[in-house]
DNA sequence: ACGTGTGAACACATTCACAGCT
DNA sequence: AGCTGTGAATGTGTTCACACGT
């Protein structure tokens, strides 16, 4: 389930406070959801709560971090060290451990052999080799739409099965590969619209959401 | 509908490919959809297509855009420019025209009067007023953690009220307040559970996806 | 008394299948 | 003949409400 990450954060917050036990009344509200939605959510994983009392947050914690498979480590090689790339590379805080970065592979030879996040870029022609030394099992596409294809589909001959798609195109891969995607203009384009509903949605576009409160 | 961006850019590419007439079948395939959710999706703003025919690529595109309200221009502002948020501001292809990033904002006095993006960091404090003259209307959070919920309150306050959220935090915002999030290490987890699904399941991890193919 | 776990009701999204238009 | 638009059937996810364990 998708919301088990959410869970997880606010649980590991609540921790960091010092909290031994949780109601789902608290735990659904740190996690910004419905209280029978957590319960139903929590009961899939088998019962950990205690009728009258609530959660052990350590116990769910571990619980959910084994069901979640951060008991073990996941190799992630990044594809396409642009700026968003490098970002990613960077960004040192990926969530609590779980993810190492074992590899960053760009096409331009003007890329190769810097280090960023003090790895040294690969060439894109050596992904083969690089998924099989590193056992990277996660690949995280952030190369420009009209590469990115190419890469999933190297990435999925050459064994990784999880794809996490930046790029703005529709990837196509075969059946068993799970692939997300995060698409920022998307995201703003859906932000748009929710706000052109609230200003009226007529396509005038006179009178913006923020300007109905100034 | 959260799928009307991803068929708006099936359709530009249709169209810088010169195609004039698109049928629901393959509109759909390119989308990735089910063709006749497709077809359900745009009988909700009417009905664009000819029995018989298909679509016609423009004027759906026209649709579309004005459904989403790309045909105005909206005012974005950035807060927090580590390197995700600098990365954003460089990130120029914000999908098709709709967007203008605004105003870049962080609290860090090393940070303020930089250059990025050929936009002058402002310092935090200077939100209200900024949201005031540059008339923002989606505010995109970047920063820490810890600060992300005080930038929330400030933006609403200031008039926004869609958020695009790159912290990992639940914001708690009024209703009426459009936030969506996006947060790369829950990806990485939500792909992590499907991973070890694959490989089992038992939280032992001896055999990851990866490797089965191996 | 309190709060979990869950059957039952509900709401919503997806898919099927086909009538009807071009 | 071909393809859209849409009722009807199905599936999935959410919420309610309360029995039951502690």
């Amino acid at each position: 389930m998708a919301r088990l990450p959410v869970y997880l954060r606010a649980l590991q917050a609540l921790q960091d406070r010092g909290t031994l036990t949780v109601s789902s009344e608290d735990l659904a509200s740190a996690a910004g959801v419905n209280s029978a939605k957590l319960r139903k959510d929590l009961s899939h994983l088998g019962s950990y709560g205690t009728r009258g009392v609530g959660y052990e947050v350590e116990y769910l914690v571990y619980q959910i971090s084994r069901e979640l498979g951060l008991t073990q480590d996941w190799a992630v090689a990044i594809a396409g060290i642009g700026n968003l790339g490098r970002a990613l590379a960077n960004y040192g805080g990926f969530g609590t451990r779980g993810f190492r970065i074992a590899a960053l592979l760009d096409a331009d030879p003007a890329m190769v052999g810097q280090s960023v996040a003090s790895l040294d870029v690969r060439h894109i022609d050596n992904l083969e080799e690089v998924v099989r030394s590193e056992r990277v099992s996660i690949g995280v596409i952030t190369t420009p739409a009209a590469s990115a294809q190419g890469v999933a589909t190297r990435f999925v001959e050459a064994g990784v099965a999880s794809i996490l798609n930046f790029a703005p195109v529709v990837l196509n891969v075969p059946d068993g590969v799970d692939v997300r995607k995060v698409d920022l203009s998307i995201e703003l384009q859906i932000l748009a619209f929710h706000a052109q509903r609230r200003a009226g949605g007529d396509g005038r576009g006179a009178e913006r959401a923020g300007l109905e409160l100034t």
